[in-house]
DNA sequence: GTTATCCGGACTACCACAGTCCTGATTGTT
DNA sequence: AACAATCAGGACTGTGGTAGTCCGGATAAC
């Protein structure tokens, strides 16, 4: 089904909520304000460190910043620091001892072509892209800041 | 991952296989081509034949044909025959009841540009391309493989 | 010192995928 | 007519990754 996980959705809602503000956000807050669990929003939050797409300040007044603008985080950074790298099978290049049958096997190294279309069609659409894509012509200020309050 | 699943791999693997012959094949004929296990091959070759990739010939002296040429099925077709629909999330367009808070997601169809430009760089690539690919001249498999770690 | 927050991992439940197999339906061959 | 070969369509199970939660420890402000 060629789907990415939810967890890079969560992270694209979170980047996107960390872009709004000024200064550090804590992870409940965003979870408070995007509707997200706590639990996962914490988990995204730390992967999204990992990959170098937001800086944490640690103890009481700290939370997380963003260290790049929107327009300069491709989507394809998202899906790599959260899903891992992209590779469409398993016989792109990082992991070439997939498969069973490898010298006989016509396929070696073939989907590298169409991974890296993809790729390079990811790494085309910013977080930027998305966000102006969500805001129609008008401006309705409440279409970016929901609240959940009828989640449940 | 944005993996692909390993049976689109096999149904390239497939397809290709049965646009070097000129009549039907069957499936362990197929799978003793490939070195997919038979079951497999059969699974896929189903799998394409309710696509309408290939068409089948039942009976004795039955076996599977290419309906189209390798040029003219993008690598879209078969991951859609195989895998289903390209939906990155779950909230792109067919599937609009999967987010629990649609009304305040600011996710709300984001993805769509995206899930189309994946789709539109896959259909621009067709077996074809990938064929031509893994043929230099003569097959030989060695020249371009860097390093087999010969795991099997 | 206390409190709020992040850090890093472990942990479990679940679901899609991978692979196999079985019972019919169809068709050519003997 | 009987037989053999092949596809059709499903059911079935094991495995692996994902989703989501949680806990103890470190850090920094108050
Ligand atoms: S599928 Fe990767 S080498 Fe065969
Ligand atoms: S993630 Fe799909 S509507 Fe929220």
């Amino acid at each position: 089904m060629l789907r990415l996980s939810k967890l890079t959705d969560y992270a694209v809602v979170v980047l996107v909520r960390l872009a709004g503000m000024e200064g550090v956000q804590t992870s409940p807050g965003i979870a408070a304000a995007t509707g997200i669990p706590e639990p996962t929003v914490a988990k995204v939050l730390k992967t999204l460190a990992a990959g170098d797409l937001v800086s944490s300040q640690r103890g009481a007044k700290g939370g997380y910043r963003l260290n790049r603008d929107l327009a300069a985080i491709p989507v394809s950074d998202v899906i790599a620091a959260v899903d891992g790298p992209i590779a469409l099978t398993a016989c792109v290049d990082g992991s070439a001892s997939e498969c069973e049958s490898q010298g006989l096997c016509p396929m070696r190294g073939r989907w590298d072509p169409v991974n890296d279309a993809i790729q390079s069609a990811l790494s085309r659409i910013t977080l930027a892209d998305m966000q102006v894509a969500l805001l129609p012509a008008f401006r309705t200020p409440v279409a970016q800041v929901p609240f959940q309050s009828a989640a449940e």
